[in-house]
DNA sequence: AATGAATGAGGGTTCATTCAT
DNA sequence: CATGAATGAACCCTCATTCAT
C-alpha cells in the first residue's frame, strides 16, 4: 500500500514537473519565439537539470507539439464553456469576439509562438489545422446552423460564413499583437463595432 | 563614354544580383523559415559565394529587413495602381480580395516569411506596422471615407471599419497558408461570399 | 558520505580540466600569438571538444584574462617565498635576477603571449598593470626602503628606483625572447654583471 | 623627353603612395595591433582601394616587414645624428634618454606594434634583431669603449653592459606603453635618476 | 529519474587575397 | 597601375543532444 501510495505520489511529481516545463517552454516561446529559445533556459525556467527535459520529451520539437495538443484540449471546448447559450445572436458573436482579448497572457503567448512556427513548418500547419483549426470551425458552423434555422440570420453558406468569422478573430488577434492603438485602447468598443458590421455589413441600409 | 557605359553596365550588375539574393532568400524563408535558413544556402541559391551576401548586407537580419521594405514600397502603391477606379464599391472590394489572392508566388512566400518573424520580434514587429500596416490602413481609409461622401456605404468610423477588413485580408492569408480547402478550391467564389457578407451583414435583411 | 566524495572528485577533474585548458592555451599562445591560435587548436591540445572550453570560459579573450588572473597570483609572492630573508643584498638582487632566468616553459610563455596582446589592448594593459606591476613595484619598493634603513644602498627615491630595476627585468626578458646569444649563453655570468652595474654604476670609482 | 618626366612623375606619385600606404598601416598597427587591423582599412586610411595594395606589397605581412625595414634605416642612425659628441658622458646617456621619451607618435606605435608581433612571431624576431636590435647594440658598444679609453667610465665588458643599458631602454618603453604615472609624469626627473643609478649605482658611495 | 558537463556539427560572419574591368 | 566586388576558407561561438554519474 505505502508502495502504491509512493507511487502515485511520484506520478504527481512527475505531471506537476511536466506542466512546469511546459509552462515555462510556453512562456519563453512567446516571449523569443521558438528558434531563439534555448534547452538551458527552458530548463532553468522549468527549475530542472538541462538533461531532465529529456526524460519527459524526445525533443525540443515535441515539446512545441505537445503545448499544440494541450491547447486543442482547452481550446476546442472553451466556447462552449461560456456557460448559457446566448440566445441573443448579436450577443454571442460580441462574446466570442469579447473573449478573444488578449486575456490570459498565458494563451496569447502560445498562440504568438505556435503561429510564428506554423507559417513556417508544413508538418506543423497540418496538424494545427486538425488539432485546433477544424474544431473551432466545426463548432461555429453548427452554431451558424443553428441560427439560421431559428432565423436569426439570413440563409447563407455556413462554411464560407465560419471562415469569414475567423479570418476576422485570427486577423484581429494580429492587431494585438502589432500593438495597433486602435484595436487594444478599446477593445470594447472595437467589438462592438466588428459585431455591428458583421451584422449589418457596411453597406447603405 | 565607354567608361559610364561600363560603369552604369556595372551597376545594374549589382542590383540584379541584390534582387538575386533578395529573392532566393525571400523563397528560402518562406519555405523553411528564417532560423532555419543558413547563409549559405541562401548563398547558393543565388548562386553566389556566402561572404558575397555581406558585400550587400550587413547580417542576415537585415536581409530580413530589406525584404520588408521591398514589400512596403511595392504594397504600398498595389492597390491604387489597379487602374481605373472602380467605382461601384462592391466591385472595389471584391477585387481588392481578389488581388490578394496568393498571386505571386513571390510575395506570399515574402509575407509568410516576415509575419513568423513579426509574432516573435518586437523590433520588426514595430517596423513591420509602421512600413506596412499603416499606410495600407491610410490607403484603406481614405477610400472609406470617399465612399461614405459618396454616399455608397454608409456612415461609420473609417478606422475601425479600416481594421475590421484589414483583419479579414490577414485571416485569410493565414486560411491561404493553411492550405484550407475551401477557402483555396474557388477563391472566386469565397471572395464573392466576403463581400457579400461585408456589405450586408450575416444578420437578417 | 559516498556522495561526497564523488562530488569532490568531480571538482577535482573539472578543476584539472581547467589547468590543463589553461596549460594549452598559454603554451599556445606563446608560440603563435593569441591571434593565430584557434579555439580549435586550443581544444585539441587539451585534449577536449571545441565546445568544452566555453563551458569553463565566455569566450577566447576571458581565456587570456584567466591565464593573466593566474600570472597575478603566482608571481605577487614568488619573490618572498625564495625563503630565507637574503641580507646580502647584492645576493638578494643577484637571486632575483637568476630567478627570472626562461625558468618554467610555462610561465615564459604565459608572459610573451600577455605582453604580446598587452602592446596592442588598451583595456589588458591596465589589467596587468594592476593585477601584475604594480604588486612587484610595491614589493620591490618596501625592499628597498628596508634595505636603505639598514644601510646597506644609499638613500635614493625607491619609486624611481625600483622602475629602473624592473624596466631591467623587462628588457632582459625581452633579450631572452630575442634569443640574444651573450645573455642567454651564460645566465650566471650576465646576472653578475648587472648586479655589479646596478649596485656601483658603470662610472668611475 | 616628356616621357621621361612624366616616368619620373610617376615615380615620384608611386613613391608617395607607397609612404602613405606604409603611414597609415604604421599608425593603425600600433592603434589596434597587427590582427586586428583589416587591409580594407589600411587601404581607407591610405585613401586608395584594397586591391592597390597588393601592387606594392605581396601580402599583409609584407607590409609588416617593410615598416620594421624603414625602421631600421632611421633608427640605425638616429643616435648618431644627435649632432655634436657629447663628451660628457652622464650628460650623454641622459640625453638618448630623454630622445628615447615617447617623442614622435609615429615611432613609438610603430615601435608598440613591431614589438607585440615579436614576441609572437620567431621569423619577425630574427629580422628585428638583426636590423634593429644589433646596429644599436654595435653603436652602444664602440661608444662605450671610447668613453672606457677617455677613462670617462671604469673598464667593463662593453658588450654586456650594452644589454643592460638597452633592457633599460627596452623596459622603459613597456612603462611607457603602460602608462605608469610615475615613468610618464615627469620623464626629465626620470631620466636623471636612471642616469644617476646607472653611473653610480644604488649601493653605498 | 535527475543531473549537467561534454560533445561537435553547424551557425553567422570576417577578411586576406584575387581578378575582371 | 587602380579598382572594389567576389571569393571561400577559416574563424569564434552556440546549442540540441547524449551519457556517465
Amino acid at each position: 500500500m505505502s508502495e502504491g501510495e509512493s507511487s502515485s505520489r511520484r506520478q504527481k511529481q512527475l505531471a506537476e514537473r511536466l506542466d512546469k516545463i511546459l509552462a515555462a517552454a510556453s512562456r519563453l516561446f512567446a516571449e523569443k519565439g521558438f528558434h531563439r529559445t534555448t534547452t538551458k533556459e527552458i530548463a532553468e525556467a522549468a527549475d530542472v537539470a538541462e538533461g531532465t527535459l529529456y526524460n519527459y520529451f524526445d525533443n525540443k520539437n515535441d515539446l512545441l507539439l505537445e503545448i499544440i495538443n494541450r491547447l486543442g484540449e482547452t481550446q476546442g471546448t472553451m466556447p462552449a464553456s461560456d456557460g448559457t447559450i446566448l440566445h441573443d445572436p448579436r450577443q454571442f458573436f460580441f462574446s466570442m469576439l469579447k473573449s478573444r482579448q488578449v486575456s490570459s497572457e498565458q494563451n496569447t503567448a502560445m498562440q504568438q509562438a505556435i503561429m510564428s512556427e506554423i507559417l513556417v513548418d508544413k508538418e506543423l500547419r497540418q496538424r494545427y489545422y486538425t488539432i485546433l483549426v477544424e474544431p473551432i470551425l466545426n463548432m461555429l458552423e453548427k452554431q451558424l446552423q443553428m441560427r439560421i434555422m431559428l432565423g436569426q440570420i439570413r440563409q447563407q453558406d455556413v462554411h464560407l460564413s465560419a471562415r469569414f468569422i475567423t479570418s476576422l478573430w485570427i486577423g484581429l488577434f494580429i492587431y494585438q499583437v502589432l500593438d495597433d492603438p486602435l484595436v487594444n485602447s478599446d477593445w470594447n468598443t472595437f467589438a462592438q463595432h466588428c459585431t455591428s458590421i458583421l451584422f449589418d455589413g457596411i453597406g447603405q441600409q
